[in-house]
DNA sequence: TAGATACTGAACCACATGGTTCAGTATGCG
DNA sequence: CGCATACTGAACCATGTGGTTCAGTATCTA
C-alpha cells in the first residue's frame, strides 16, 4: 500500500467504520470501562478488544490509563467536531448541487412547454 | 476475517476514511465527472480511480451511468443524514458525560474545601 | 507466597485496501 | 476501415484489519 501519514480525518472516520468501535464509544459515553468490561460486553477476547481500543486511542477518540492491573478507558477530548464539520459542509454542497440540477430541469420543462411540440416517451 | 454483512454506516464511514474519496465527493459536489476526469485530478490510474468510485457507489454516496464509452459519476441520493445523525448523537453523549464528570469534580472540590485539611501535591 | 486476575505481545489467519500494470473490449471519429 | 479514447478486469504487491491462540508479565488477594 505504501501508505504514509494518515490524516486525523482519515483515522477517525476509519475508527467509526466499525460497529464494535462505535459501540465502545457509546458505552464509554455512559461510563468508563476496563478492557475486560468491554471485551465481555462485545463478546470477544481481551486481545481483540485491546486492538479496537488502540484504534480509537490513535484517533484521539478515547484515552486510557492503567492503574494497577486495570486499564481504564474513557472518552477522549475530541468531540468529533472536525468530522461533524466535514459532513455538514458536504451536506451543504449536496443541497446546492441538487438545487442547481432542479433549476436545470425546471428550465428544460419551461422550454418544452413553450415549444408547443409534443414529443412523448 | 470472516466478515459478514457490513452495515450502511460501516460502509459510508469507511468510504469517508480516505482523502481521495472525500476529494471525489467534493469534486462531484461542484460538477459531474467521468472516471478519466477524476483520475487526472487525483493523479492516479483509471483503474485506481474506478476502485474508489466503486467504494463510493457501494456506500450509496455516488451513482454512475455509462453512456457510450464514458462513465459519468454524480452524487448519490444519500445526504449522509445517518452519518450526521450518529455523530450528533455521539456529541450529545460526550457533552453529557463531561458535564457529569465536571459535577463530580465540583463535588470533590467542595468537599476538600469544607474539609479544612490541606493536602498539597 | 500461591493462585487468580488483568492485561500485553507475538504470531498467525483470511480477507480487505489502495495502489499498480497489462491486456483486453467497446465506442467515437476522420 | 483504422486509430484513438475510455473504460474494464484480472493479477499482483505490500500493508492493514479484525479477529484468534498462546505464552508471558504484573498486580491483587487470601
Amino acid at each position: 500500500m505504501v501508505q504514509y501519514a494518515k490524516t486525523r480525518l482519515d483515522a477517525s472516520f476509519a475508527a467509526l467504520s466499525d460497529a464494535t468501535r462505535r459501540g465502545v464509544l457509546e458505552q464509554l459515553g455512559h461510563a468508563d470501562a476496563s478492557i475486560t468490561d468491554l471485551a465481555e460486553k462485545f463478546r470477544m477476547t481481551l486481545t481483540g478488544m485491546k486492538k479496537h481500543v488502540g484504534v480509537l486511542e490513535q484517533a484521539g477518540l478515547v484515552i486510557t490509563e492503567k492503574v494497577g492491573r486495570v486499564r481504564t478507558c474513557k472518552l477522549g477530548l475530541r468531540r468529533l467536531e472536525d468530522e461533524a464539520a466535514w459532513i455538514e459542509r458536504y451536506r451543504q454542497l449536496w443541497t446546492a448541487r441538487f438545487d442547481e440540477l432542479d433549476k436545470v430541469i425546471e428550465e428544460l420543462k419551461r422550454k418544452e412547454k413553450a415549444d408547443g411540440r409534443k414529443k412523448r416517451e
